[in-house]
DNA sequence: AAATGTTAATTGAACAATTAATGATTAGAA
DNA sequence: TTCTAATCATTAATTGTTCAATTAACATTT
């Protein structure tokens, strides 16, 4: 249904293009002649190709989030134990991440626009079913008892997620205070988060010891 | 140094009505004919002000931000444990949140657009002093003992702090998700969330308890 | 108190540049 | 030929910004 993207027609440049320029500047910054530059192609072609300048924003913002990757749940069920889903969740969201450059711009856009939200029904069906799914993982440790059943999943699941996004999202922000660039970008620095992100959660969830 | 911002004289109404509108549609999206009437004010009123229109955003982030309270690091040195003060500093960044409704958008919008950052300077200064307190606090926990070791204290201050920063960012979108309307502007809620950041802080934190 | 001069605050009108969007038109392929 | 893909030229509206002119505020002198 979606042929896949190819940059070397025009629809396909002027998707690419939309997408690097929309996540840099934002839709209201991003000009029609600016993208058609970028693209290589007449700005009255994106026209022909688009109702206007919405419309783009839209198809790029959905292009962007069907292209992803899906099969966390495939992932989560293959996982032997609570602990070990949750685990590949958590990597696998970073390296969806890391797979699409453009993806955490757009969302903090869509994130601080959420009045004027556009293609919010994609993005967000996709974190919920995310956040679903983390609850219902959490829940299920927690019935087995190898998670602590105080906490709220729902609350906990967000706890888990807000890791990993907050770190792509605020990303160069956090490596200019941290003074350690590369950490954003970097895949091996990335991966490497995302496991203290596993150790960290992990060990938040872990039963308490009977303690006194 | 600092008047306190006044609405009912027009400078601060200028202020105020580029802060809702800057908040709520960006600096690209906002015109300046758009704050001249929210604020009641001739248009070119703002140019008396104000060189331009960036140095408008710019005025109002950084007034933004310097009208946030920052004891913080007084609140963190009367804690008389690291887990309490860890747990305060929690607490006091979620009701900084709810203090100032139009700081996430803000931060969200010069994170998507670090290229073009506007006032980061005086953002990041803040996120740095705050990041550095956190680590502190941790490394000392992990020194006397009430912290686990094994953790980075930077990348563990991050995923504290993400849990506080993405849930207010990300609030609306959380709103619609879990389908708990008000979740993230009503205090109560907010605050009940800051005491599962608590909580799921300090847990994943504590010492293990001499594991096989 | 009244009048005056001086500075600050505010406005209306206009400008130049940019912008999204259209319609007519043309090259190329099926 | 007929349909698709692409361009050119243009338009109509908006935008940020400036500037001269006007009003309000205020201290000083009469």
């Amino acid at each position: 249904m979606n042929p896949p993207i190819n940059p070397s027609n025009a629809r396909g440049a002027i998707l690419v293009a939309g997408t690097e320029l929309f996540a840099r500047q934002g839709l209201a910054a991003t000009t029609i002649k600016a993208i058609a530059e970028r693209a290589g192609v007449n700005s009255a072609l994106i026209y022909y190709y688009f109702d206007d300048k919405e419309a783009l924003y839209d198809a790029v913002l959905t292009e962007v989030v069907s292209r992803l990757p899906d099969g966390l749940q495939a992932i989560a069920s293959q996982a032997p134990t609570p602990r070990d889903a949750l685990a590949a969740i958590i990597r696998g969201q970073a390296a969806l991440f890391l797979s699409e450059p453009a993806l955490p711009r757009l969302i903090a856009r869509e994130l601080a626009d959420h009045e004027a939200a556009h293609a919010t029904d994609v993005l967000q069906e996709r974190a919920r079913r995310l956040l679903d799914l983390i609850a219902g993982l959490i829940r299920a440790g927690q019935a087995a008892g190898s998670f602590n059943p105080a906490f709220e999943p729902e609350l906990a699941a967000v706890s888990v997620m807000s890791q990993v996004n907050w770190f792509c999202i605020a990303g160069p922000a956090i490596e200019r205070i941290l003074d350690r660039p590369g950490i954003a970008k970097d895949p091996v620095a990335v991966q490497k988060f995302a496991e203290h992100v596993v150790q960290f959660s992990l060990a938040a969830l872990a039963p308490v010891p009977e303690a006194t």
